[in-house]
DNA sequence: TTCATATATTCAATAATTTGAATATATAAG
DNA sequence: CTTATATATTCAAATTATTGAATATATGAA
């Protein structure tokens, strides 16, 4: 089958989605999303890295889409919230990482 | 299945893919590509943007592999590389554009 | 209310990417 | 050789992304 061209609004949403993936650590925090919602303390804690840097990846995730928020108490969950994030992922695995 | 968490130099490694697939110019090259093979001067003329500009584009497509090249007197042809191009644009085509 | 915990925001410094202009190189034709 | 064409490289300016430190906010417990 033959594809059209993608128009200019949906590559440049394309273009987005790659890029807030293209990060190693945000690329990990959607990797251990993959295994069901997490708080930002048990990101925080599987990264070992500064609580703001990782507030503010996931910030860029959730302005995108690719995750979504729940609050229990004191505790903010992020989860999956787009199908993509983990087609992408698979993606990667198959073709990029050895086998 | 239950999957591994990739390893660092794996994930960099698929950082540096979507980061070079990121920009709305080279997805719009590679998405060209998926065609058939095609000179400098055919991908200038069909993303109308200067030659400085598509030739730079390009060598970060070849660098990371997601394209070689074929030289053919004066002209180089281009055409995609590697498998991983034309699935992670098939991924982004299922879930970022409007059916 | 006050305190402790969990998360988010702001800000400034640094680093990386993008851009266009100018120039360089390679090939083919004459 | 010289010229024209196709493509690549260099460079500096502008933009965007990343980082860590500091601070702010929200919630629950006492």
């Amino acid at each position: 089958m033959k594809q059209a061209p993608l128009d200019p609004k949906v590559i440049q949403r394309c273009g987005n989605a790659l890029r807030t993936l293209a990060h190693p650590e945000r690329l990990r925090i959607v990797e251990l999303l993959e295994s069901g919602p997490k708080t930002v303390g048990e990101i925080v804690a599987y990264l070992r890295r500064p609580q703001a840097t990782i507030s503010q990846h996931l910030m860029r995730l959730r302005v995108f889409g690719f995750v979504h928020t729940k609050r229990d108490g004191r505790s903010i969950y992020y989860a999956i919230g787009h199908a993509g994030c983990r087609t992408i992922l698979n993606c990667i695995r198959t073709h990029f990482a050895p086998k």
